[in-house]
DNA sequence: CGGTTTTGACCTGCGC
DNA sequence: GCGCAGGTCAAAACCG
């Protein structure tokens, strides 16, 4: 997987579209709506405990933040090692599967409308232009953890992909899924979606090539489409394990059915109406910082470099 | 109606 | 050459 580019998927995910830091004024926005909120319930008490908290994970932030930079330092040291490792050892690249006669040629007799002099003359140009990109081409393995009873071998990587194929392989009773990118045949990206034989809760989508197109969700983003769709593409957030890191990242989501009427009745303090309404407070005014969408992508990036040791880059 | 999915058939490489 | 396994094709079905 392209990092940076993952990284900017993930940055992009700031719903702060004013780019208003949470320490000015949409802190005080937040802090007056609480206040506000509080006083018609007169438990300032409460507030000032969760302003309280607020603060701390504000500082948790700052300290994600930092985990960040480090990180993306790292980051920058190693590609730079591994570009100049590539240019060292070209020969060793990793090359995908030799491709198929008849892909590559089109020369079957079956067609028969190809079987000119023209085609002939052709082919080994349309051979090598075909090769050398294979030679270039990428394959990375990446896991995505799902839900077990959930069947399908859909992943939300954010790119569109047309199945062409299903197939059930010796070593795993669960059908290997071979997924053509929607822009192909343009983009020569494919990929093949299996789950894991060990865990049947594990997508392991195996990914050939480079797309030669911009990410679809970037596209959203400039075109300034929900940000939501978004967070709901990213990788990460299909292969991050932990049931707690889906909550955070499922905050910055649209609000759950149900929590528009809270407003509307009249709210009572220890009411799981009253609580709702101030997680949701909570919830808006850190995905409007931009600093918490950026430690929470340091988060996830942390996560998936330790829990997905497998994963090749 | 056009794009996507399904699925059986076909193609190709590899080991014996 | 044969059989096996993985990968792909392509017609039909499906869907918005």
């Amino acid at each position: 997987m392209d990092y940076s580019s993952w990284r900017s998927t993930c940055l992009d995910l700031n719903v702060n579209p004013t780019g208003r830091s949470l320490d000015d004024a949409s802190n005080k926005e937040v802090e007056s709506t609480f206040l506000d909120f509080g006083r018609k319930l007169s438990v300032k008490h409460e507030t000032g405990a969760l302003v309280e908290e607020m603060d701390r994970i504000k500082a948790e932030n700052k300290k994600l933040t930092e985990m960040l930079t480090v990180m993306c330092e790292n980051y920058n040291a190693l590609r730079s090692q591994l570009t100049d490792y590539m240019s060292k050892n070209p020969e060793k690249e990793l090359s995908p599967p030799r491709k198929r006669k008849s892909e590559s040629s089109n020369n079957n007799d079956v067609t028969g409308i190809h079987g000119n002099s023209e085609s002939s003359s052709t082919d080994e140009e349309s051979f090598k232009k075909p090769r050398e990109e294979t030679i270039k081409a990428k394959i990375s393995s990446v896991y995505f953890r799902t839900e077990a009873s959930d069947t399908s071998l859909v992943v939300k990587d954010g790119y569109q992909w047309r199945k062409y194929g299903q197939k059930v392989t010796r070593d795993n009773p669960c059908p290997r899924a071979y997924f053509k990118c929607s822009f192909a045949p343009s983009c020569p990206v494919k990929k093949k979606v299996q789950r894991s034989a060990e865990d049947q809760s594990v997508l392991v989508a195996t990914y050939e090539g480079e797309h030669n197109h911009p990410h679809p969700t970037q596209l959203e983003a400039t075109s300034g489409s929900s940000r939501c769709v978004t967070l709901g593409a990213l990788p990460a957030s299909a292969s991050l394990g932990s049931s707690g890191s889906k909550v955070a990242l499922d905050l910055t989501k649209s609000k759950p059915s149900g929590s528009t009427d809270v407003k509307q009745s009249k709210p009572r303090i220890d009411s799981p109406e009253v609580r709702q309404f101030l997680v949701e407070q909570m919830a808006s005014s850190l995905t409007k910082d931009p600093n918490f969408t950026a430690a929470i992508a340091a988060a996830i990036s942390g996560r998936m470099l330790h829990q997905l040791p497998t994963e090749k880059w």
